[in-house]
RNA sequence: GCGCUCGUAGCUCAACGGAUAGAGCAUCUGACUACGGAUCAGAAGGUUGGGGGUUCGAAUCCCUCCGAGCGCGCCA
């Protein structure tokens, strides 16, 4: 029994007793009740706080009504005692058959198990990374990597229709920069005051050189157009190249440069305009945040005539909503987080719903440790710590496990060490370990000609065992875990919740004999947990998939 | 000065407004004639930064103080 059914078992009986008229709520039955897993084992398989939230409605003492749900509950399928205990709450024992059963729709589901239609018909736009093309992407973006991919992961495992989309600011001044950059490096010139250091500019200047090998017979000012359309390709393939070798794909890699030249900049001002948004002052155009929120308002257009940088996000955002999307979420660095008050105020301005329309997701830095000791980084000097780096120190698996597993709202210390390491102490290995744990169960049945339980032969009362309940009641969290995850749009919890359901296996695995032992006749019991087994490996499959890393059968 | 985000075990971090605040690491004690010991069992470790408030119930919501990080351009 899931939670959700028993959620759906408790409604019935709340029905129940209003239609017979021992129970009055005036303001109805709800939909669903919360059921959770209590923390401590004498709580039983779930609790429910029904009773407590419902207290008042009911015009009843919250351990009055308890007893009332308690009695009838425990004469519901599937459940084999219902109990009151401290204020109010229902501590409530599920039947191991009805427990049991779980593992065989785990594997009936396959791959979709976690699956819900939570977002469906929601056309969901994730833009994240989206780093500068003056350099690779360096440590700051790729927390959003990790994160956003599994996000999106997520969101489509719950329905939605998800589009990664990664924004290139190759417009303004730090392409010119850039460009300059590239250019003094070809020429053997210092790097320029405001300009960009770093042993890739190098790089990149020598790739341009490669290919346009009489550039610097040019003028200074045509050679660097070319270093600026060569270079900033070149960037861009690189970062792709990055970004594909971390397992994250882009649908859309959207060009700012185009807004400005396909009118779209125009069009979006235009529309504000008409909606009374904007007004004219000290030779600018001006975006009227203020009244939408925002600390003040804000020029789109310079008293010089050219865009300011936010115009080039009002069109942005504009595009977006005009191919679909119902929901546009945008991840940024902290140190971007200041940009959240005029962006919701541009999306009321148009029209929409701040929050709904256009979310914005924060995320805090990350600090890179060796040995305990930060490792500090500078542009200037080139000691920028890229994605590349981070995936040469640890891999691709722990780098995306270590930057998923955390709450993006902390800042976090990753210690390279610990993160490299192939041992316990590294949460990665403690979860893809128990999946390749799962694997040779399964491989070494095989071998034996033991096949796990089927739909007809499998008894779920068999799996009785008390670990083998706890490990159950793991996997039948899974999906809810699923769907707080794409509500909440907190990844890190899937990657907790494998390191607990890991633990479940582990502590199973060590009281319950899976396979028969020597000459031991494989029996039903055999069978069933070979059954929760494939079941087990079928979660950590979907859930590792969910956050990038992968599920090696062997280690 | 104003704003945003945070403050939880020695360390890194969890905890739909729920019961005795949990894991891992580190420390200490145990378990291998092994379905993978990259594991498991146990011990110890806390005034959830301080103080008020809201309610049946607060790490979580509100106010205030302290501390940290990050922002406050007609830069991009």
């Amino acid at each position: 029994m899931t939670p959700e059914q028993l959620s759906d078992t408790i409604v019935q009986v709340l029905h129940a007793l209003v239609d017979e008229g021992s129970l009055t709520l005036p303001e109805g039955v709800p939909a669903e009740v919360v059921v959770e897993r209590p923390k401590v084992r004498e709580h039983g398989d779930y609790a429910t706080n029904v009773a407590l939230q419902l207290a008042k409605k009911a015009g009843m003492p919250p351990r009055e009504l308890a007893n009332l749900l308690a009695e009838r509950l425990g004469q519901a399928d599937g459940i084999a005692s219902a109990e009151v205990a401290g204020p109010g709450f229902l501590n409530i024992r599920v039947d191991a058959g009805a427990q049991g059963a779980v593992a065989a729709q785990i594997v009936a589901a396959g791959a979709s198990y976690g699956s819900s239609d939570l977002f469906a018909g929601e056309k969901i736009n994730l833009e994240f990374v989206s780093a500068n093309p003056t350099g690779p992407i360096h440590i700051g973006g790729v927390r959003w990597a990790a994160v956003g991919d599994a996000l999106g992961r997520i969101f489509t495992m719950t329905g939605g229709d998800v589009t990664r989309e990664y924004y290139f600011n190759d417009h303004g001044a730090q392409i010119d920069r850039f460009a300059r950059s590239l250019l003094a490096s070809a020429k053997g010139d210092p790097t320029p005051e405001d300009g960009y250091g770093g042993e890739y500019i190098g790089e990149i200047a020598r790739n341009v050189l490669a290919k346009e090998p009489n550039v610097l017979d040019l003028p200074d000012e045509e050679a660097q157009e070319v270093f600026r359309s060569v270079g900033v390709n070149l960037m861009f393939d690189e970062i792709k190249k990055s970004l594909h070798d971390f397992r994250v794909d882009f649908d859309v890699f959207f060009h700012e440069n185009n807004l400005h030249e396909s009118g779209a900049v125009k069009r979006a001002i235009e529309r504000l305009t008409e909606l009374g948004n904007t007004y004219e002052w000290e030779g600018a155009l001006w975006l009227a945040t203020e009244k939408f929120g925002d600390d003040k308002d804000r020029v789109i257009i310079k008293s010089d005539g050219k865009g300011a940088y936010l115009s080039g996000d009002l069109a942005y955002y504009l595009d977006k909503r005009e191919r679909g999307f119902d929901r546009c979420l945008i991840m940024l660095g902290a140190d971007h987080h200041g940009y959240v008050g005029r962006m919701m105020a541009m999306c009321a301005a148009f029209g929409d719903v701040p929050g709904k329309n256009l979310e914005i997701l924060i995320g805090q830095m990350v600090n890179l440790l060796r040995d305990g000791e930060p490792l500090r980084m500078s542009k200037r000097a080139g000691t920028v710590i890229t994605q590349d780096d981070l995936v040469d120190a640890i891999g691709v698996d722990a780098a995306r496990y270590a930057l998923a597993r955390y709450t993006t709202d902390t800042t976090i210390d990753l210690d390279l060490e610990l993160w490299a390491r192939k041992t316990a102490d590294n949460p990665v290995f403690y979860v893809q370990y128990a999946h390749a744990r799962l694997a040779s169960i399964l491989r070494n049945a095989a071998d034996l000609g033991i096949a796990p339980a089927g739909e007809h032969d499998f008894d779920p009362s068999l799996l009785s065992h008390e670990k083998e309940g706890e490990l159950l009641r793991a996997l039948a969290e899974f999906p809810r875990v699923v769907a707080a995850a794409a509500q909440l749009r907190e990844p890190h919890r899937v990657a907790r919740y494998l390191e607990d359901t890991a633990s479940a296996f582990h502590k199973f695995y060590d009281v319950c004999r899976v396979l028969p032992q020597g000459d031991e006749e494989a029996t039903d019991l055999h069978r069933a947990r070979l059954l929760l087994v494939a079941a087990t490996k079928t979660v950590f499959a979907n859930g590792l998939y969910l956050l990038g890393v992968s599920a090696p059968e062997r280690m």
